[in-house]
DNA sequence: GATGAATGAGTTTTCATTCAT
DNA sequence: CATGAATGAAAACTCATTCAT
């Protein structure tokens, strides 16, 4: 019986151990023989298991926006208040933990890929994302409503913030010297003025 | 004796030519061979101009952003409310001409390669390209406040705003399907419900 | 499982195969395309034997002056007197043979990569060829003071001896119509006439 | 009238406004602009004055050979005993004042050039010069014997001398750590143990 | 005479991908 | 299944030389 390799867990397997790779060297310097030597593996083994090299990176990229998944529903898990709930979602473009800014850089490198190729399946890949942390956002945002803590309208701001949150990113990116920790505290704190119910009497 | 050119002048004059390859073909695949080609001119004189390729597309990214500028502040003539000044100043994301599609993804390429390099200038220069946005956006908050038009408050959303835009500009950049129109006019519109003077007696 | 092949082997065989090309076209207008073609080989393939062009420089020029060493101890066997052995030890710079031309002429070009490259890894080796045949004309002539051919002073010409088969390699790669033949005939025969012993009675 | 430029001294000039560069980047890395910008003239205007590159480094490298020369006949005025003098025509390659590197280090791009092409009018300039130098040395010698200094056979070794010099000249340039003087020293004053008058009784 | 703008041939090097074993 | 040897297209960049002004 010839032995069966599960691809599906061995292409995530090799994706998992090259995972620093991605952020050390760079999206546009890794090369498939990096990959290869990381992973312990044969160079052709590495198409054994992925189609090319943009797979790969898609591949190293999921995971770390997977852990970023895991890493946020974990956060969000003893929080109180609606606010605080918020500066819980922006944790990503926050938080400067070396752990956190490895994802940060993952994504990084991420988006450079996604704004030179025109690749759908990433963009697509993207969209998924989005709409997963925008369910998290309004899930949030609907609770704090429901708890009266917030108004109603609070609603319509949850893809604002969605943005928002993107363009903080960005900036964080492509900026030098900027703070994107005060950048949020100042926003959410001025619409959470706005949108929170006013208990006096 | 030979002719002096304009070195300044030629440099900008070649990149003029080029405006349109950066999106055609995307930063990435340009060569300098394609660049010499468009501006009518040999490889070798492209080095008299440009330190390296990087100089190049430096220079006609350049071009889209001046432009955009000039079409900004053109375009923010003659509107009266501020609510309406402010979606000009999110035309870049929310105009679907041909000619502002041409600059929006100039810009994109433009940000690929900041994302991908480590290259202080051209985070610089982004730097310089926000802080001349933001001033106008002030400008334009201030005098609604002035003009009774925003609550005095509305000054602490200069940044948020000019955030949640370059988010826009992110998704509109890395996402299929989406309506930047939309978001803007949605995001604005509510949020201007609330830094509005009510004049309801 | 691929054929695993002797690195070590194939970068000498690689060279070995391009022995000729150092002079036949000089070290200065080789191309490593020359080099691909000549071992019917790849460019790329070069590359997975050498670091760089002058790595593959270096390789060749090793060979011929290999095949110099292994040519010196073979025909100096059967040499009797001191004096003989002394020339044959010349024989480099004196054989007007093909076969020595040609690793005359591959030393030439490594000269003029020693002297025009400040690299160090060249002159290390130069210095250990060096020192290896002064210790070969060492034993010569400590044989011949043993034997009571030459007088004990003999020994302090070792390097002298060494230093002038130098200069008259020298001459010859610069020189036109330049004798080294007669050149090495007078200075040895002048100065063995000073350091052998007389046995006139 | 039209300006007269004297070519032959124009030429000079420019070659002696760039005395320095050829050692300073060296002949390899010397461009025909740099030499044009040194000598505060345009690059076309170079081309006026010398056939092609190859020219500009020979006119440059006769100079710091002239004035070698000179240097040579002026040391070597006030010298008393035939060995001194022989040291001071050895001066070229155990001098190691800043002036002197810059003449050797001349030499040494000088040679570079020689060995990597084949041409012919740099060998046959080469020759001239070590004629002039063979005959001061011979000069030397024969004063020597005429002022029963040397014995009458010292003559036969002006040659070996001449080569035993270059030898030397070349292990300084491409060999590592290598004592030009104590070389120079020992191999002079044994053999002139041998050469010299005795005049004991 | 003087100049410097224009040039393009020529070279090194990289690396994703293939495929024989 | 696994592999790593082989590949060659592709691209940036240099610089001696020319020549119109």
């Amino acid at each position: 019986m010839p032995k069966i390799v599960d691809k599906v867990q061995k292409r995530k397997d090799i994706a998992l151990s090259c995972q620093d790779l991605i952020y050390d060297v760079g999206v546009k310097k890794l090369t498939v023989a990096q990959v290869a030597k990381t992973a312990g593996i044969g160079k052709g083994t590495v198409y054994e298991y992925f189609e090319n090299k943009d797979d790969i990176i898609f591949e190293i990229i999921n995971i770390h926006i997977q852990k970023h998944h895991e890493s946020f529903l974990e956060s969000i898990k003893n929080v109180e208040t609606t606010r605080e709930k918020v500066f819980h979602f922006f944790k990503f473009v926050m938080d400067d933990s070396e752990e956190n800014l490895k994802h940060f850089n993952g994504y990084k490198e991420y988006l450079s890929v996604v704004l030179s190729d025109e690749n759908y399946d990433m963009k697509f890949f993207n969209n998924t994302c989005h709409l997963f942390f925008k369910e998290q956002l309004k899930k949030i945002i609907e609770e704090g409503i429901n708890k009266n803590e917030l108004i109603d309208q609070s609603i319509n701001f949850v893809d604002g913030l969605m943005h928002f949150e993107k363009g903080v990113v960005c900036a964080k990116m492509t900026q030098v010297e900027f703070d994107a920790k005060k950048a949020c505290e100042d926003f959410v704190n001025n619409l959470f003025d706005n949108l929170e119910v006013k208990n006096d009497k």
